[in-house]
RNA sequence: UCCGCAGUAGCUCAGCUGGUUAGAGCAUCUGACUGUUAAUCAGAGGGUCCGGGGUUCAAGUCCCUGCUGCGGAGCCA
């Protein structure tokens, strides 16, 4: 990820050592710096040293008759991890990785490090995950921490520079806010259970009524028992939310949001995405505009294509059967869809029974909502769900009584079609599932710091 | 919750129709080497074969059961 260079007391203010990252700015000097052994190799009177800081990688080379015996030990008894300070001169190396490395004067050792698990061979994900602590140490976890950094500096930039307000919505929350997922339950002081957020997304209908255009940017939570690649029960989610906006609207902007995430990291990323073997011609492609399609388009292709929906019936037995209009997609469907398709699709127009509450039905149609969800291609699946909101008090009051959701607690929420109620719509976008397709992850598990996963809340 | 797969050295794995003392690569330790990039070469140490029960002359291998993890479905971002 290209630094912002803007800020630069880093460089200019602490002279005490000096980052790996500045290395070429120093050729021919004297240089301190203070990291972590990443590797080792020692070949006769020759010992390098591969350093690390966080900013890079160095390769430091010490020959033994230069340096004094002390110091030739200290360098002896390094071991992968541990941390160093090495005071050194800089030159440029044709042999070395990078083309710079460091001829070793002196090496203060912080710490030995005693047998660091994560040898630089294969390991398998379980293993790194109940490392997690120390798996971001490596190379690739840098590469895509990295461009999480950068989608989320992406997703800010994008919506600040665009008349956006961020609006933080509660994570603790009296009630589920589209009534079906499960939740994490916690007791609230006196005032009964409460629930950790599993949307911002009322608290941003009212912050857009207030500011026009606002976004929500947080964690979120879900209790369900997932258990696949593409699930964490802790995750960020960006909710726009836009007054005066419909469908189209939103649908619209979705995608120049999309774009412009995509487009900024090829522009600020391409070291890491080159890190993790990413073929970026696929992103490239990700230009508007994107493939749409209504849901009932969507259900033709498939019965076109003969791609049958796997049912069971009440004996047990498996069948495959026409996908009937007004089932909801699954990720089979979804992925079959997408196989047409090298850049992100839409799909619009759901069946009403199919989608939560709070949508509002499309008026050619009452049998449909005005929703969309954006699938990514490649696989990596669903990464947007949005939708033009019930703008009407008496239809949206219905919907939460039949829904058998409790009218007292959403009050506040059906005030909003008291007061100056007008269209408007939103989306949400999962953070993760985002960065796991840019960076091309197996896993959602990698592409956040420390995942919450059902069997895992360690480390 | 349902379906499928797996658990053998610190790590990644092999171990056939049950058959002597349990195998490899890497990692670790010792030694050699002035250019290594996952160095190479020589040597050494390292095992509750996930737990419990059963079948058998004999179980890492077969059966039952439990635990743990992985993947998929559902739920969704």
């Amino acid at each position: 990820m290209n630094r912002d260079n803007k800020l630069k007391f880093m460089t200019s203010h602490y002279k005490s050592f000096t980052y790996i990252e500045n290395l070429h700015q120093h050729i021919g000097e004297a240089v301190t710096l203070n990291g972590w052994v990443f590797d080792k190799t020692e070949k006769g009177k020759l010992i390098f040293i591969k350093l690390r800081d966080g900013s890079g990688i160095v390769q430091c080379v010490l020959f033994k008759p230069n340096v004094s015996e002390d110091i030739s030990a200290n360098a002896q008894a390094l071991t992968q991890e541990s941390s160093v300070s090495v005071k050194g001169l800089v030159r440029a190396e044709q042999r070395a990785p990078g083309g710079v490395e460091i001829d070793v004067q002196d090496i203060k050792l912080w710490q030995v490090a005693r047998d660091y698990p994560i040898t630089p061979k294969e390991h398998g994900v379980e293993f790194l995950m109940e490392h997690r602590h120390l798996w971001l140490r490596s190379t690739r976890q840098h590469a895509i921490m990295r461009v999480r950094a950068a989608v989320i500096k992406a997703i800010r930039d994008f919506f600040d520079g665009n008349g956006f307000t961020l609006m933080d919505s509660p994570i603790l929350t009296p009630n589920a806010s589209e009534g079906t997922s499960t939740l994490f339950e916690t007791q609230y002081f006196d005032l009964g259970k409460a629930y950790l957020t599993q949307s911002g997304q009322l608290y941003a209908e009212a912050s857009a009524m207030a500011l026009g255009r606002v976004y929500t940017f947080g964690p979120t939570f879900r209790a369900e028992k997932s258990k696949t690649r593409r699930h964490l029960t802790e995750f960020w989610m960006v909710e726009p939310e836009m007054a005066y906006f419909d469908l189209n609207d939103d649908m619209d902007l979705a995608e120049d949001f999309v774009e412009y995430i995509v487009q900024y990291c090829l522009k600020t990323c391409k070291r890491e995405l080159a890190i993790l073997g990413r073929d970026i011609t696929k992103l490239e492609a990700v230009k508007r505009p994107f493939h749409r399609l209504s849901y009932t388009e969507a259900v033709e292709w498939l019965n076109a294509n003969e791609i049958k929906l796997n049912k069971r019936t009440p004996d047990g037995a498996e069948v495959q059967v026409d996908f009937p209009w007004g089932e909801d997609f699954g990720a089979p469907q979804e992925e079959a869809i997408m196989t047409q398709f090298n850049k992100p699709c839409i799909i619009h127009r759901y069946p009403t029974d199919v989608k939560a509450f709070y949508m509002k039905r499309d008026v050619e149609n009452p049998k449909v909502v005005l929703a969309m969800d954006m699938l990514a291609p490649e696989g990596a699946g669903e990464i947007i769900g949005g939708s033009q909101r019930e703008d009407d008090f008496n239809a949206l009051r219905e919907r939460v009584l039949h829904e058998n959701l409790p009218e007292h607690e959403f009050q506040w929420y059906l005030d909003l079609r008291k007061y100056g109620s007008v269209p408007h719509s939103g989306f949400g976008l999962g953070l993760e599932r985002t960065v796991k397709w840019i960076t091309g992850a197996e896993h959602i598990r990698e592409v956040i710091p420390f995942p919450r996963m059902i069997y895992r809340i360690v480390p």
